[in-house]
DNA sequence: ACATTAAATTCGA
DNA sequence: TCGAATTTAATGT
């Protein structure tokens, strides 16, 4: 049997770091209206085109977000790790979801209501400061990725891929450790595995990161 | 594709 | 509850 205790839902709010800086009205509602499904790996968490009545987040896991246009071609892979938050775009708009969205390991996500979402929106000054970062940061990453699809080097594509998955984070500390194998790092650069371990090699030989069994150690050395 | 190594589980005290 | 033995998962070549 498995021992661990899971820790609960409130718990995990507690931790989630967009709602520290609402007031403890919106935050009450928050942790009221919000609720936790477990996905195994490979489950869909979101189908393209189907209603979207909440917005994502990851407690525990890793997603994989993908746009497929009609062709059968890919136009984007995203990861979102622990603390990432996804699919607010269809939520606000009142669209259908316009991607796939993927566990590729076993996951705990949280649902906030749709409802909630917008009535968050309306009220609370503080979450739109935090949507308005997160959609800025988003189109960064878009942007970047216009040109990682036309980049050849492996060590870019990851690079980017790492970097994607390392930003949603924030972390002001020195480093931080995503664990998040290489494997997975590969299926999101869109490589195979044997070239992901040559290429983190690399950036681990050039001191951006430290590898670590199942994860890597990214080092900010920014100027 | 295979060999190696790290980690997670099981099992016996 | 501890630790050795076994199984599973990730890494490295």
């Amino acid at each position: 049997m498995k021992q661990r205790r899971p820790e609960s839902l409130h718990d995990v709010l507690l931790r989630v770091s967009w709602l520290q800086n609402l007031p403890v009205t919106a935050r009450t509602r928050v942790v009221a209206d919000a609720y936790e499904v477990q996905y195994a790996a490979g489950d869909t968490v979101v189908r393209k085109g189907d209603v979207a009545n909440s917005w994502i987040g990851v407690a525990d896991g890793l997603l994989k977000v993908s746009a497929v246009y009609r062709s059968g071609k890919v136009v984007m892979f995203t990861g979102i790790p622990d603390g990432g938050w996804v699919g607010e775009g269809a939520v606000i708009k009142r669209e259908l979801r316009k991607y796939d969205i993927v566990a590729m390991r076993e996951s705990r996500v949280i649902h906030l209501p749709g409802p909630t979402f917008r009535w968050l929106l309306d009220t609370s000054i503080e979450f739109n400061h935090f949507i308005i970062a997160h959609l800025n940061e988003r189109l960064g990453q878009y942007i970047g990725m216009v040109e990682t699809d036309r980049l050849t080097d492996p060590v870019a594509r990851l690079a980017r891929a790492i970097a994607s998955l390392f930003n949603p984070i924030l972390y002001p500390g020195t480093h931080a450790l995503l664990t998040v194998s290489q494997g997975e790092l590969g299926e999101l650069a869109g490589l195979s595995r044997q070239t992901t371990n040559a290429s983190v090699r690399k950036l681990a030989a050039d001191g951006l990161l430290d590898i670590e069994y199942g994860g890597v150690l990214v080092r900010t050395c920014l100027p």
